[in-house]
DNA sequence: AATGAATGAGTATTCATTCAT
DNA sequence: TATGAATGAATACTCATTCAT
């Protein structure tokens, strides 16, 4: 059962996000899921390969969350902001498990199957940039998918500066979202 | 010997970019460096602590090439250019070990290190911005360390997308520059 | 259905010919059946207990073989030779299964069954002896029974010698078969 | 220290014995030899790896007993009867480990070295035989290296009959090698 | 400082066996 | 009878770390 799968999967990214890639064991995955310590491996092969699954409810998350924060009838500047603000707290949310899928993957062979998985998230801010465009908010010579791309890296690494440090303080985080807002706006106009 | 310390830490740069962070060996790292198992206790307290001294490495070389590659006496865009070119560069030849680094100083209790070692390299780009403010090549109003981070930022997340698949052929990576390049003038100037 | 229970010793026994015996898996072995995991065991109790089995199937061959190839029209040394041409026969075929079975049943209790199992096989080679006595052709006070056994083993040790390794050339096998024959013949007479 | 490797030997002799080769587990070998768990890896890469060190220790044993009880100054058919005896008494000993030696070996690429390890065993019965044919107490056309795997092969295989059942007694196995002595002095006079 | 043999805790993975269907 | 998903006990093997030399 497809149930199973999503149970695993769950409970995989809550251990690994408390004990990181090396201290997660299988065995606290699986009680975390409620199933038997074989019952992993008829879903998963190893221990690393839950990474892509977990990389797909992780971006499920994220577009989700575009869509329901990310409010269409505003001016694109005001979804800009929605957007930082978005990306921003699914990065302090997140964060420590996207480094680790980001390494868990790159020492495995599912790089391929990354790419598919993230497609839909870049898409979904690309299409925010289409519509931007139309209505002349921003440059007419905008690529929306390479701008979308751009985009979605200045904010991640601008929110992974940010949440790195546990003793960054609120202020210090918000100044931060002005910053990126103010560049990428003035990149965008 | 201080000798030694480097021998290990070029030795586990090596090995963490070929076997990635889990399958790395602290025996497989000291056959490399040539010294006895003990020896890598003598310089660092555990395994995972020989990452900020691979950080560091991993600064200095970045701020040599931009020392090396950046032309103060350019005009600005030029300057950038060379920048993103750098970047892109140091991306190429590290980006397996610098999202180890990232992983494994996410899970460590190094973070303090970590914004240390990091801080000139931020500074380099800094100083960079502050001379094209002063010479009125970009926006007055830039906040030279602020603009700094978010603009390595842009860069190294581009950087990676472009680097992260095998199958990304040189056109497509050029482009990527051009891209970020358009982008950060526009949004700089 | 007992066909069922043929099925599993058959593939049994090409699975634990292929991978030994602690690599053989119960699930190897019922792929190779076509059954499913489960019908295993309303066959058999466990893993080893096909054992048994097995041997039997072997026995048979064994005894299907000698039928077959010990012409009892013959004179008893041509009858001799036939003998050894068909335990080097089957033991060429077999010997790693044999070794398993022996290995194998060795350490379960199934000891009282596998007298049972090669008591047909002895006693083949033991009719074939007793007509000879009678016919005069070997030594009046030979005990069949007893002199079966011992010629077996000889024969089975010296075969097992022969194609222990792979390498052994069919010169020397030739030669082991002369030799054999040579030494029993000269027990016999 | 070669120390160590005997002492892991010796324990592996005990456990394979007494557990046969599935139950038997590394955890209690290292037990029985006093040393930790890694200290068994640092001298055999498996498990199955102590096999060659075993088959050696009892090819040894055999040797010395051979050397103890057989007298040469005793007439052949006195010698041929203490052969038979201490290979009656080795295979007592060591019939359950012989086996799993034997399958054990089989099963992995130590072939080679299995030749080497016997062929003291084969030459000490060798040189017997050799004695033999000179002082014309046997055949005079005897091969004593061919003959003395023959007779070797022969008087294992009848011990192996012999001590297979724990339910044999005594008189049976006396029997038994008053059989395996008319059988060989037989064919060897 | 340097060594490297020894340690032993720790865990991914396997697989015989069960049982609800 | 037959299935095959689920189980979970069991264990070989690894490797960071220590310490006597």
């Amino acid at each position: 059962m497809e149930d199973k799968k999503q149970l695993i999967t769950q409970s995989a990214i809550k251990v690994f996000q408390e004990k990181g890639i090396e201290k997660a064991t299988v065995s606290e995955i699986v009680k975390g899921a409620g199933v038997a310590q074989g019952t992993f491996y008829l879903y998963f092969p190893s221990k690393l390969s839950v990474m892509p699954s977990i990389a797909e409810v992780l971006v499920n998350v994220s577009i989700d969350r575009l869509i329901e924060k990310v409010d269409h009838d505003q001016p694109f500047s005001i979804q800009l902001e929605q957007i930082i603000e978005t990306i921003f707290s699914i990065t302090e949310q997140y964060r420590d498990i996207l480094a680790l899928i980001y390494a868990g993957l790159a020492s495995t062979e599912h790089l391929q199957e990354w790419e598919t998985i993230y497609e839909p998230y870049y898409e979904r801010v690309a299409s925010i940039l289409e519509e931007a465009v139309e209505n002349k908010e921003i440059k007419r010579d905008t690529n929306p998918a390479q701008t979308a791309t751009l985009l979605i890296g200045l904010i991640e690494s601008a929110a992974d500066q940010s949440y790195l440090y546990d003793f960054q303080n609120d202020d210090k985080i918000e100044q931060k979202k002005k910053d990126v807002y103010k560049f990428s706006i003035s990149a965008l106009i």
